[in-house]
DNA sequence: GCTGCATTTCAACAAGCGTTGAAAAATAAA
DNA sequence: TTTATTTTTCAACGCTTGTTGAAATGCAGC
């Protein structure tokens, strides 16, 4: 049997919820703009993904295991090439953040609504225990492991609010409010995300080795 | 003529929709469940506050100013203590964060509402540009300068970027998602804002430092 | 052509939405 | 008490919401 032809409009369907729920959240946005800005009728929403929030589970599922893959692959690689002692802090944040730079430039600006949309239910204290844990609770509870190797004898207390700390301000930087634009009179830009993750890494990696002790040296 | 009486129902629907906007957002909640949850008609919020977007105006503008001068009076009073070189950076962020926690500590429990609605507008791409620049672009600026003046030879842009990581680091936490309870099994709780503001601040100064260059030496 | 199946639209439903004008109740002034 | 004003409720409005069943369309194999 010949694979169905995987019409056009489901994907654009996709497209257009993951942008528009990112910009105004789940209750902001109704299913007939979402039909009426991908070009569809209403109804067509609801055949593919059933009710609205089967539509808003879909847009996150499509992107997850993609996006898990590449930051677990990249705290792979940095762990292969440590020595025995394994990877330093700015490696193993720069590992958690760096592939999320390379989703949001690949051309494709679904990436960045998507990870936006991230920011919304990460923030929200009612989507983010509905839906962060299913999402992302292995691939955190891996970094944090590194972490933990990295900073030898800190305290398990310290080093989950400093990450934290670390996703807080990863989350904002998602969000794409464009405030920092506005603040810094322009020298800043939120889409900038190459300044945003190079301010960020140091930034969090001095945060770290200052509150869970200095034994985590910096290296190379 | 004297002031008339201030009908607690007026306050009750303040503190109904304050609690339900932090937790829903402003389009996740109907002027219905407002009313329903305040014991009063549904059209009583529009008497006393007129149209539903002016009613979450007005929720802000209660404690508004209340907040802003808090944070610039510690502002203020850290300034006054230092000596000619003016605060150090750990001070400054102390008094950019402390009354958040004791406004949290009041008993009232409004205040931990108002700071977690406050983290939905500054996280959303759609209202953050609407309403925190009126709301806090002034105690932001006097903030700013401060650490400037900390951080001799530091780079604006580098400052704002900081300033960024801060912001992030303090709007999930006052988000209260309640994930990093889940995360650290139990060890860390996202209530426990002393806890959370006493990790924070060397996370942050660290960071500052960091990235704004050593000449900002921590002091006593 | 026709047949079967997936896709898409059409049309409509019941329920809930924000809002409003007028009636009722509570309060203050006389 | 009577009057005037503010506060609160009642009742309803026009509109939009998510959802659904039936009809129409497109597309494969025969």
């Amino acid at each position: 049997m010949t694979k169905t032809r995987q019409a056009p409009k489901r994907e654009r369907i996709l497209d257009v919820a993951e942008e528009l729920f990112a910009l105004r959240g789940y209750d902001g946005v109704t299913l007939r703009q979402i039909a009426n800005n991908a070009g569809v009728d209403v109804a067509l929403a609801s055949y593919h993904f059933g009710k609205k929030l089967d539509l808003f589970n879909a847009v996150f599922e499509r992107r997850a295991a993609h996006l898990n893959s590449a930051r677990l692959d990249a705290l792979k690689a940095c762990q292969a090439s440590a020595d025995a002692a394994g990877p330093s802090v700015e490696q193993i944040i720069e590992a958690f953040l760096r592939p999320l730079e390379l989703a949001q430039e690949t051309g494709d600006p679904g990436w960045q609504n998507y990870l936006a949309l991230i920011a919304y239910i990460n923030n929200s204290p009612y989507w983010g225990p509905r839906m962060m844990s299913k999402l992302f609770d292995g691939l955190v509870s891996a970094f944090i492991a590194a972490l933990r190797k990295a900073l030898p004898g800190a305290r398990d207390e310290d080093i989950y609010w400093c990450y934290h700390n670390l996703s807080g301000a990863l989350t904002l930087t998602l969000a794409q409010t464009g405030r920092i634009d506005k603040l810094s009179g322009g020298k800043c830009l939120s889409a900038d995300f190459e300044a945003a993750y190079d301010h960020m890494i140091p930034f969090v990696a001095a945060g770290f080795r200052e509150v869970c002790g200095r034994s985590g040296k910096k290296r190379a």
